[in-house]
RNA sequence: GCGGGUGUAGCUUAGUGGUAAAGCUCCAGCCUUCCAAGCUGGCUAUGAGGGUUCGAUUCCCUUCACCCGCUCCA
């Protein structure tokens, strides 16, 4: 892994944020290469899912036709009060109590502490217990911990309380053995604030949006009244997303700042199923497609435990996951497939009072919408890119080079005449002006072919067509594959041709 | 968030309470007819802040970043 996070940073792919002032924790920056890369997994991605979709499955009417997706933009802040419907700010904002021995965690406002001087008032010891206990249970746990008095006679403080928390030394923890083993109440919300208007008071507090995900669903009713779709279809975007991460670790795997390729599939409750199992067949086709090969891949259904507030009910959600260097022998989540059941749609009607039901034109049925949601990370899908490209070489110059699928490479050729002289580089230059309005390439005359052709490696170029005395004579360049190392010669008027047709992925 | 570790140039390593050294990379020039060759020149570093000291990269404190393990990941 350290070696890949070199590389990044060596030939430009990703750097860490601010890193003239030592770096911002959670934080990165796309680099030229990096963000060639990010954005070619990008359009893959859109045209896959908007541009163009895939044939719908079997048992449904879209059997043998495209299915439709329409496309979406949306603001990174919206009202607030769509994150207090959407259930991320009501459900993840309370004091948190953490115990450093038993690694346990409480609501901080759910805990009370009980203390009996125990004829020392000097030093009085204070047993946090669960608030919701059952009576019985609450003496049982006194009892154990050596004190047998009626409830009535203990003294009963809030934990909040400041008394409590000067003295949390002296507090046991509600599964502790001993005291002193509870931190201070922490504020768990993972989303960013800002505030709205040069003045910015508390009233003018807003989000940056912890997913695009509800940008979806506020514009749902807008898409519907504009686009001329029908249940069932899709609505995606792609875009930047901001979580408060407790703790970001593992290079862009999991930032602060990190970007979704979200898609919400409305359809029929009744097909909620179908279309689940379709857009996960799909989803992991498309990361095959890609690149990833399928042992590194994963499928795996969540407990019912892991779930997210949204998908208790229902289908469930399930991930496609992958090995990454730093899970493995493990895998780290790549995307989600959630049925997200009628659950936004729902909480953002009662919310804002406008009515989210669609009406079947053909049956006439009125109903919520069901929401499949196939939800990808794009800043995790460039790092699983990089590290399934990494691959040691020692029969090599550079020692390592990055096996992208040509679809995804940065620069897709590189020019090289052989050498800096006579007719090689007006005829580099020549074929490089012709194909730049076509592909990213590269044109590179400094320095012997050797170190050339290992820096390309190094950035994972698949092809480098090389100049040399045979194309003044035969109008013919060698073509070096960038895997194989192997040459083989083609026509000068030839190689956009290969170019395009070699590049293609989906 | 907890525990442990690491911070000297882009990388790998030297070294010192008193002007921070080298190789590779990179850049420029020369040379070069297929895989980091060679020659010449050049850029670039003690993570940040504070303290002790005549003087700190070195000693002390704080902080930041990264790595490993746990935790967390609505």
């Amino acid at each position: 892994m350290k070696d890949i996070v070199a590389l990044c940073k060596r030939r430009g792919f990703i750097f860490a944020a601010s890193d003239i002032y030592g770096g911002i924790n959670g934080f990165w920056d796309y680099g030229p290469l990096g963000v060639e890369l990010k954005n070619n997994l990008r359009d893959l991605w859109w045209k896959s899912m908007v541009l163009c979709p895939p044939l719908g499955p079997k048992g449904t009417a879209y059997e043998g036709q495209p299915v439709d997706i329409v496309g979406l933009d949306s603001s990174i802040i919206q009202n607030p009060k769509a994150w207090e419907a959407s259930g991320h700010v009501g459900g993840f904002s309370d004091p948190m109590v953490d115990d450093r021995e038993t690694k346990l965690r409480y609501r901080a406002d759910h805990l009370v502490a009980y203390s009996w001087n125990k004829g020392n008032a000097e030093k009085p010891v204070y047993i946090a217990l669960q608030d919701g206990m059952e009576d019985e249970d609450k003496i049982k746990r006194l009892k154990k911990l050596g004190f047998s008095q009626e409830l009535s006679e203990y003294t009963r403080t809030p934990f909040t309380d400041p008394s409590i928390l000067a003295n949390l030394d002296k507090v046991i923890g509600p599964d502790a053995k001993e005291a002193g083993t509870l931190t201070e109440p922490k504020q768990f919300n993972l989303m960013f604030h800002t505030f709205i208007g040069a003045t910015g008071g508390e009233e003018n507090k807003a989000y940056l949006r912890p997913e695009t995900a509800q940008g979806i669903f506020l514009n749902f009713k807008n898409v519907v009244d504009s686009s001329r779709v029908r249940v069932p279809f899709g609505i995606a975007q792609i875009g930047k997303a901001f979580r408060n991460e407790v703790n970001p670790r593992n290079f862009i795997f999991r930032s602060r700042e990190f970007e979704q390729m979200e898609m919400e599939w409305f359809c029929h409750p009744d097909e909620a199923k179908i279309w689940r199992d379709f857009w996960f067949e799909e989803r992991s086709k498309f990361w095959k497609a890609i690149g990833l090969r399928s042992d590194n891949l994963r499928m795996r259904q969540h407990d019912q435990d892991e779930l997210s507030h949204y998908a208790k009910a229902g289908l469930g959600t399930a991930d496609i996951e992958y090995r990454f260097p730093f899970t493995a022998p493990d895998f780290g989540e790549l995307e989600g497939i959630a049925h997200r059941c009628d659950f936004d749609l729902t909480q953002h009607q009662a919310h804002s009072k406008v009515k989210l039901e669609y009406l079947d034109p053909v049956t006439q049925q009125k109903f919520m919408p069901h929401v499949i949601e196939p939800a990808a990370g794009l800043t995790r899908g460039v790092l699983a890119m990089i590290t399934e490209a990494f691959t040691i070489d020692p029969n090599r110059p550079s020692g390592v080079y990055l096996d992208f699928h040509p679809a995804l490479a940065p620069k897709k050729a590189a020019i090289l005449p052989l050498t800096a002289k006579d007719e090689h580089p007006v005829i580099a230059t020549k074929l490089y002006m012709e194909l730049r309005n076509d592909f990213a390439v590269d044109l590179d005359i400094k320095q012997n072919i050797g170190k050339r052709y290992a820096r390309q490696d190094e950035i994972g170029t698949p092809y480098c067509f090389t100049i040399d005395d045979q194309t003044v004579a035969d109008q013919t360049v060698t073509v070096r594959e960038r895997n194989t190392m192997k040459q083989e010669r083609i026509g000068l008027d030839h190689v956009a041709e290969y170019l395009r047709k070699n590049i293609k992925a989906i």
